[in-house]
DNA sequence: AAGTCGTTCAACCGCGTGACG
DNA sequence: ACGTCACGCGGTTGAACGACT
């Protein structure tokens, strides 16, 4: 039994906004706020299911929205957040003021996992070459200390550096609507919160092993990009000068 | 000029979850 | 405890547009 989509019933439109709509939409909301967005279409005189007028809003219309493109530093947070929370794009979305879960996940899509992807087999090239280069050292010198090593610390910090952006996919910065619907330009202001990290290590990966043991014995099972991620998490505050 | 292909992004859909009766 | 409702989230779609042939 599937269950008909909210937009199914008759008379009620689908597909783009119109001006006008966006209009209707706005006005109500300054003048009742958007309360129930069930009975809000109903209200407001528009012939939209309440999920589209919410999407609409809280995508597109919000005054408090950034339009524009995203700023490197945008670009690098979403990409370490991504790192850390996976696709919980409206948890991303909360550590980024204007944006929108659903913008982040399209900029994810069409240009970071992108670029990630790219950086991860650029590294995985790099670990391959070291440890073929470690290899032939070892077959020439046969040092037990090499074998027990393979990546240097060289590559390590390649990996690491990974989530670094080679270059924003606009060099142009933000702009963000006033409640009048100017548009004025803005800096970048990424305010952090303390207990970010504590949250999501508590959450993500402490759930993952009850006692310390286990959470070495984890640790020791990790690859590199793990690894690093795991020191951000355990470690945070004096990992995290690089800031978030 | 016309057709094809790739990219972008607004919008939709289905599901999970919490509040409430 | 259970059912219903409303909302929010993440995945997916499709129209619009530009680049390329």
């Amino acid at each position: 039994m599937v269950r008909a989509p909210c937009c199914e019933r008759m008379g009620l439109k689908k597909g783009p906004w119109t001006r006008e709509e966006d209009h209707i939409l706005i006005n109500y909301i300054n003048m009742y706020g958007h309360g129930n967005w069930r009975a809000l279409p109903k209200l407001a005189g528009l012939l939209r299911c309440g999920k589209s007028c919410r999407l609409r809003w809280t995508n597109y219309l919000r005054p408090d929205i950034k339009r524009g493109n995203f700023s490197t530093e945008e670009e690098e947070t979403i990409i370490q957040l991504h790192a850390a929370l996976g696709n919980r794009w409206s948890a991303i979305a909360a550590r980024l003021p204007g944006r929108t879960d659903n913008e982040i996940k399209n900029v994810w899509h069409t240009h970071l996992k992108k670029r990630v992807n790219e950086a991860e087999n650029k590294c995985h090239v790099s670990n391959f070459q070291q440890q073929t280069h470690n290899l032939k050292e070892e077959d020439t010198e046969s040092s037990p200390s090499s074998s027990s090593k393979p990546f240097s610390g060289r590559d390590q910090t390649n990996c690491s550096q990974l989530n670094s952006p080679q270059r924003s996919y606009s060099e142009i910065s933000s702009v963000i609507t006033n409640d009048n619907g100017d548009i004025k330009a803005t800096g970048n202001s990424q305010e952090t919160d303390e207990d970010f990290w504590t949250e999501i290590f508590s959450s993500e990966i402490s759930s993952q092993f009850t006692t310390v043991e286990e959470g070495y014995k984890y640790k020791s099972s990790m690859n590199d990009d793990m690894q690093f991620w795991f020191n951000v998490f355990t470690r945070g505050d004096e990992l995290l000068e690089y800031k978030l």
